[in-house]
DNA sequence: AACCGGGACAACCGCCCACCC
DNA sequence: GGGGTGGGCGGTTGTCCCGGT
């Protein structure tokens, strides 16, 4: 297991492919389309094994790609994808359109890697070089430390440093403190923030599924887990300039009552995970007076999406997707106000529907950034790891302002709870 | 000019997983 | 249910290029 039977074959080219084959293979799938890709070589009449046929189609042929160097906004995206997705290439390069997993992970490797390092942070951990080194100091006994880490000043790098030296600086710098606000308080350090692995959350999640909000019944959001994350987004979105253009949703600003959706029935079909918001300049979205027309649609030219999975669009939740569905038509936004208290019941009442509740609302934000919305639930619904808090500390790590990091972060996570809440909704 | 080291990129390897028989 | 197979993914290695010495 694990070797390909097309790998024991003998006189297969190996190498650098050269600009016939190239022409071979390109020719064959632009015809033909790809098929079985151990057939492909033979059918393309080349000495090649499919597996590297594939590799080559996918990292260097494919027309959809995107040549040339990588931007800064995708650097910085990359950068905090990965605080998120860690080494999850392939899903990190569905974020980034025409951009492949190899060459995202070469980048990594060669160049932001450095650069992380320079700046003072650890690049695995996404924490400062600093906290790397005593929290493997203290179990080890070691006293080394590298010499990246030697010279690290946490206040320097380019960034805003870890969290918990934002909140220490704002100890002393009393205008950060409206926007920390009362939070601050209440939570001292974002990096002490205990966030149960994502099994447990998914327990709980699972738990509560009765009480999820849906057409079918209202309730409490018992204990979630990331309730800590949202209010640190209400209260930065009470600052926000922006915030009659802003989706976040206020507390303090609903005076108390909690602003909140349900969900209606889904149908399978609806399942459907965009890939993107088709925000062409004529589409009125972009232009901030809704999302009523905006088109959801499938990457299918994503060697990563559902089209390259041979299971008929599958997926992975035993769900047909659909090529072009209005997942505004039909879904609803889940949670979109969730008390920091766990005792206090957040009570449904107020349904919205997700594009009225969008209407003349939702934040502009870059292609990049929209991309960004797209599911984590593949991960959490795998449960392979533990869900990484400190991902979303390294957002602050960057040279963006708090509000945009918690604004990215938390726009991927509300999405990203929607379609669990979806899938929950229809297990 | 030759050598060397680092960066960037391409490709391979080994493994995992889903699917099929 | 179990083994075989193909697709996919992440890690690693190989190769080329370029600038510095």
């Amino acid at each position: 297991m694990g070797r390909h039977s097309c790998c024991y074959k003998q006189k297969l080219r190996k190498g650098l492919w050269s600009p016939e084959e190239d022409e071979k293979l390109m020719n064959h799938i632009t015809k033909h389309g790809h098929g079985c890709w151990s057939t492909v070589p033979k059918l393309a009449g080349l000495q090649r094994c499919g597996k590297s046929c594939r590799l080559r189609w996918i990292n260097y042929l494919r027309p959809d790609l995107k040549r040339g160097a990588f931007s800064q906004e995708e650097e910085d995206l990359i950068i905090e994808l990965h605080a998120v997705l860690e080494n999850r290439w392939s899903h990190i390069a569905t974020r980034l359109p025409g951009r492949t997993d190899n060459e995202i992970k070469n980048l990594w490797n060669s160049c932001i890697k450095k650069k992380l390092r320079q700046q003072g942070i650890d690049p695995n951990t996404h924490k400062p070089l600093t906290e790397v080194d005593r929290s493997k100091a203290a179990p080890t006994i070691s006293t080394e430390r590298t010499s990246e880490s030697s010279d690290v000043d946490p206040s320097s790098g380019g960034a805003l440093g870890n969290l918990s030296h934002l909140l220490s600086e704002t100890a002393q710098s009393p205008e950060l403190l409206p926007v920390l606000g009362k939070h601050r308080t209440e939570t001292p350090s974002l990096a002490r923030l205990k966030v149960p692995p994502k099994e447990l959350f998914l327990d709980q999640l699972a738990s509560g599924h009765e009480n999820l909000p849906s057409g079918r019944s209202s309730g409490s959001i018992p204990n979630f887990p990331f309730q800590h994350l949202f209010c640190y987004s209400n209260e930065f979105s009470s600052r926000d300039s922006g915030g009659t253009n802003s989706l976040w949703f206020n507390q303090n600003e609903s005076s108390g009552s909690a602003v909140s959706t349900v969900m209606p029935p889904v149908s399978p079909s609806t399942l459907s995970t965009p890939t993107g918001l088709n925000l062409s300049p004529d589409n009125p979205h972009s232009g901030g007076t809704g999302v009523h027309n905006a088109q959801f649609y499938w990457d299918t030219a994503n060697p990563s999406s559902s089209s390259s999975t041979g299971s008929n669009g599958s997926n992975g939740l035993g769900f047909e997707l659909q090529s072009t569905s209005s997942l505004l038509e039909n879904s609803i936004f889940p949670w979109t106000d969730l008390a920091p208290d766990k005792d206090s019941q957040v009570h449904l009442e107020e349904e919205l529907k997700w594009p009225d509740l969008l209407h003349g609302t939702f934040p502009e934000t870059s292609a990049a950034m929209q991309n960004l919305g797209q599911s984590l639930y593949e991960d959490v619904v795998k449960a392979e790891s533990q869900f990484n808090m400190e991902g979303l500390c390294a957002a602050w790590c960057q040279n963006l302002q708090p509000q945009q990091h918690i604004q990215v972060v938390t726009d991927m996570y509300d999405k990203d709870l929607q379609r669990m809440s979806l899938s929950f909704e229809n297990i």
